[in-house]
DNA sequence: ATATTGTTTGACTAATATTGACTTTCATTA
DNA sequence: TAATGAAAGTCAATATTAGTCAAACAATAT
C-alpha cells in the first residue's frame, strides 16, 4: 500500500514514531514546513487519522511554546474501551466512521479478522442500502452499539 | 475466446496484471484514457466481473491520490449451502427464521459460535429496531445475503 | 420480429484532500 | 497590566478523485 498523497505521508511519518514511543510532541509549524504543507494540513491529518476510534488522544496547546500533543490510548481493560466507543457511535454513525470503529475492535484484539470483516458487511453501506442517509446511520449506529454490547460478555 | 467489446478488453487487461500479484491498483481516470473510455465504464467491468462469487474484493478512495484496488481472494470449495441459503432468504426473512439461517451456518461449521452470535445480534429485532416489520424483514434479509457473500470467501 | 439482456455514455453526486484567510490562546515583554 | 508576537484552531472555498443512475444503444434469445 503506497502513499499517494500528503495527508496519508504525514500520517504515516506520524504513526512510524509512535511505533517506538507511547506518545509524542510536535511542533504543528515544523512538521507542516518539513513536509511542504500548509500548517493546517496537520489539524486535518490529525482530525481524520487520529481519532478515539484510531486508537488516539490529542491535546494541543497554543502560544509561545506550542504543542501538539498525540498519545496511544491504552486502555486498562476491555470495558474502557467499549464504553469510549459506544460513547463515540451515540445514536447515528457514518460508513467511514463505522469502519474505523471496527477497525479499532480488530487492533484491540477484542475481534479476529474474520469477525471484523463479517461485521463489516453488515454496517456497509450496500448492504444497508437505504435512501435516507439518516436511517442508515442510525441502523449502522444499533447495529454496532449492540455489537459492543455483546461483546462485553464472554463469548 | 475474442474479446468483443471494451468491457471485456478492460477485464482480460486487469485480470492479466492479476495473474502475477495478488491486488492492483488503478487510478480509474488512467485507465478510463488508457482504453479511451469514459472512467464510469471502469465501475461497470468491475460491477460486473469482479465481484466476491468471482474471486474478487475492491476497495476504493475518492479525493486526491483516490484509487481503485482489486484484490483476488481465495473462494471455499463447498459453495452449496450458500446458494441454498440465498435462495431461502429471498429479499425478506423474519427473525426466527433469520436465527434458523445463522444457525445452518454454525452446524456446517461456516461459522464458530462467536461469530454466529455476533451475526445473531446485528439481525435480533431489538437491533434493527424498526416499527415496519416489513422493512425490518428486508434489511435482516439484506445483511444476511450479504454476509453469505462474504463466507465465500475463505480468508 | 420482438423481448430480454448486456453495454456504453455522460450528467449529476459524493467523498476526500488541499489551501489560505481569519480567529483564538498563551507566554513574554514593555 | 497591556501590548505584542508566537503558536495552534476553524472554516469555507477549491481541487481532485470515484460512484450512481438512467437513457441510449447493441447483442442475444424467444
Amino acid at each position: 500500500m503506497q502513499n499517494r498523497n500528503i495527508s496519508d505521508i504525514i500520517e504515516h511519518y506520524l504513526k512510524d514514531i509512535l511505533a517506538d514511543s507511547q506518545q509524542i510532541e510536535i511542533k504543528r509549524s515544523e512538521v507542516a514546513e518539513h513536509f511542504n504543507c500548509v500548517p493546517s494540513q496537520i489539524n486535518y491529518v490529525i482530525k481524520t487519522r487520529f481519532t478515539i476510534p484510531n486508537g488516539y488522544i490529542v491535546q494541543s496547546k497554543r502560544g509561545g511554546g506550542g504543542y501538539i500533543r498525540i498519545a496511544k490510548i491504552n486502555l486498562i481493560d476491555d470495558t474502557d474501551i467499549l464504553d469510549e466507543l459506544t460513547a463515540y457511535i451515540g445514536s447515528s454513525i457514518s460508513a467511514t466512521r463505522g469502519f474505523q470503529v471496527v477497525q479499532s475492535l480488530y487492533e484491540e484484539k477484542l475481534l479476529t479478522q474474520k469477525e471484523a470483516n463479517l461485521i463489516l458487511t453488515t454496517i456497509d453501506r450496500g448492504t444497508l442500502a437505504f435512501s435516507e442517509k439518516k436511517l442508515e446511520d442510525a441502523v449502522r449506529a444499533r447495529i454496532l452499539i449492540n455489537i459492543l454490547e455483546r461483546l462485553r460478555c464472554a463469548d
